[in-house]
DNA sequence: ATAATTCCTCTAGCTACTAGAGCTTCAAGA
DNA sequence: TCTTGAAGCTCTAGTAGCTAGAGGAATTAT
């Protein structure tokens, strides 16, 4: 049996953050101790694995949760969770694809000449004027 | 004059950002009509504007905050734009190193074979076991 | 004059946590 | 067995950056 803290050291996963995934239904709220104190088997531990690793591939916990449910009904289709992990994977690709767009553009403007004081700051002019920009990182309408 | 609707349709900025940015400080409260609505002159248009682009750019408040500031005072020194410039950029770019590893590993994830049924499903032995993966994206410790 | 639209303030909600107050329980040593 | 310090408990509130809705007043167009 693991206490809280136990959980939270192999996991990495804080001990308010457990507490809250199982107040999100994330996780199954744990056996209690006779005092009242959350005790684990080795399956709570693999959960809770499992959401940490889902976490830190940016899944949402609404994805996690989706995926936490299927893992509990072994007959669903499997199709599920490829769906969901392809649907994330493009998420990453649009998000990739704006940070490179925003990596050139500041990179651009901070290259610019350093004009002494912000009254001729190009930095400022850069940033106060979407025009000026090379990249179509987004637009601003009229 | 502008209404805060007219600010709104031309910066792109939803109204209740508008006043949620006056709230915090990021625009000068503006001036009223008579019935207590907002006018806009082509100086909070301006203003506006740079916020917008800023925020398009992925700078925080905080950090728009303070160049507000710099551009409201012509003799404090460029080089201070400069930096928040800089910084920005530098967190920009390992956001782009850690997202491209994510993209990495994703793309694996997906193209792992549909075991038909959760039970057998790869996809969720990937996510469960981060031991699996090839990209050391963030570890779980023990 | 009236109706449609826009605006006002205020409160609460979203994601995914994190921090703190005030109190109780547990584990280890004497 | 007692004591002490660490770790646990619940509950509330705060973080960023908005967004949504209620209920009412002002503005604009016809």
């Amino acid at each position: 049996m693991y206490s809280i803290g136990d959980l939270s050291k192999r996991t990495g996963v804080k001990i308010p953050t457990i507490r809250y995934y199982e107040q999100m239904g994330l996780i199954a709220a744990a056996d209690r101790s006779r005092g009242n104190q959350r005790r684990y088997t080795k399956d709570g531990l693999a959960r809770l694995s499992f959401i940490r690793h889902a976490r830190d591939l940016g899944l949402s916990l609404a994805d996690i949760h989706e995926l936490v449910d299927l893992s509990h009904a072994p007959d669903r289709p499997c199709a599920e969770a490829h769906s969901i992990t392809a649907r994330h994977l493009e998420s990453i690709n649009a998000k990739l694809q704006r940070l490179r767009n925003l990596q050139r553009e500041l990179k651009r403007i901070a290259a610019l000449p350093d004009d002494g004081t912000i009254g001729a700051c190009s930095v400022i002019q850069a940033l106060a004027d979407h025009a000026l920009c090379e990249t179509d990182h987004k637009p601003i309408k009229a």
